[in-house]
DNA sequence: AAAAGATCCAACCGCGTATGG
DNA sequence: ACCATACGCGGTTGGATCTTT
């Protein structure tokens, strides 16, 4: 019964990615697209097995992936799809192209159950669940629609085949934008935007938060006076990348370096008590040549 | 300041489905 | 038709971080 797991072969590396690890990842789709995934690995020298991949690039690396506090719409859209769905995370995402089946279901088992929980029973009574459910069947219609008329086109010996314009969708408040190749370009600029986006109030959480909130720090960056450092001036500019060292919880140690040069920075990140700014440490950053 | 408990989420796991030989 | 393997999805977990004591 099953397949046993697709990384049991030695040597796979599992648990957090690193800085490195997902550069790797975005050039590789950068160039082939997200496909193939099982040829990952061999081609990029990841030690990660195929399935982890796409799941990093899925939930993590994909352009366009909104993170941060939900809103009360999108708060409203989920509970609504819950109801009517039931928990296909990964349909009640195709709605929301802009979060992952993860996030949605991550914030669903923690937030929103104890939320529903709490209040009883759900707010958008069955009037507003037949309103859903409305939607619902005409965009399937108009799903259905669109598939016809691209099969159509596809079986049809034309050339330039017109571009398909579904109707409006009634659950398009939040519009599905294609993935074109072209958009995986945006890859690191998706990492650098979710850097901006994590900065923001709310500490990092997670080693890669870390990095960014380093990285930030470094290049002097960061809101309200966040990311404040003395020292030598560093900048983002040129640092391909940063990798946690030693340390755990509130003190670690960061390297970050640039592509070919052996030239790598080491510093120490410490989050200053209640006031949740970080900073790195002057005293303990230094150049260090390697290699 | 430290310990303990609670919370959160990235990543893993197992299974069903799709696909190709 | 059968088998092997890749892909995709939903449930679950580990551990980092936050909050409370």
């Amino acid at each position: 019964m099953g397949r046993p797991p697709c990384c049991e072969r030695s040597g796979v590396k599992k648990g957090p990615w690193s800085p490195e690890e997902d550069l790797l990842l975005v050039s590789y789709v950068q160039e082939h697209g997200p496909e193939n995934w099982r040829a990952v690995p061999s081609s990029t020298g990841l030690m990660r097995c195929s399935k982890s991949c796409r799941l990093r690039w899925t939930n993590y690396l994909r352009p366009g992936i909104k993170r941060g506090n939900f809103s009360d719409q999108e708060e409203k859209i989920i509970i609504d799809l819950q109801k009517l769905l039931g928990n296909k995370w990964s349909t009640i995402a195709s709605y929301m192209t802009d979060r992952t089946d993860n996030d949605i279901k991550n914030y669903w088992n923690t937030h929103l159950k104890k939320k529903l929980a709490k209040t009883g029973t759900r707010e958008s009574g069955a009037s507003g669940s037949a309103e859903m459910k409305g939607q619902w069947e005409r965009q399937l219609q108009t799903d259905i629609h669109t598939a016809r008329h691209a099969l159509q086109e596809a079986l049809s010996f034309d050339t330039a085949p017109p571009a398909i314009k579904p109707e409006p969708l009634p659950l398009a408040q939040l519009p599905a934008p294609a993935i074109s190749p072209a958009m995986y370009a945006c890859s690191i600029e998706n990492i650098a935007r979710l850097l901006e986006v994590w900065m923001r109030p709310r500490a990092s959480r997670k080693a890669s938060a870390d990095w960014m909130t380093f990285v930030s720090a470094v290049s002097g960056g960061g809101e309200g006076g966040s990311g404040s450092h003395s020292g030598t001036a560093r900048t983002l500019e040129g640092f391909t990348g940063t990798t946690k060292v030693e340390g755990r919880g509130r003190r670690r140690h960061y390297r970050c370096w640039r592509a070919g040069c052996s030239t790598t920075a080491w510093g120490t990140v410490t989050r200053a008590s209640s006031a949740c700014r970080w900073r790195t440490r002057a005293s303990s950053f230094r150049n260090w040549t390697g290699g």
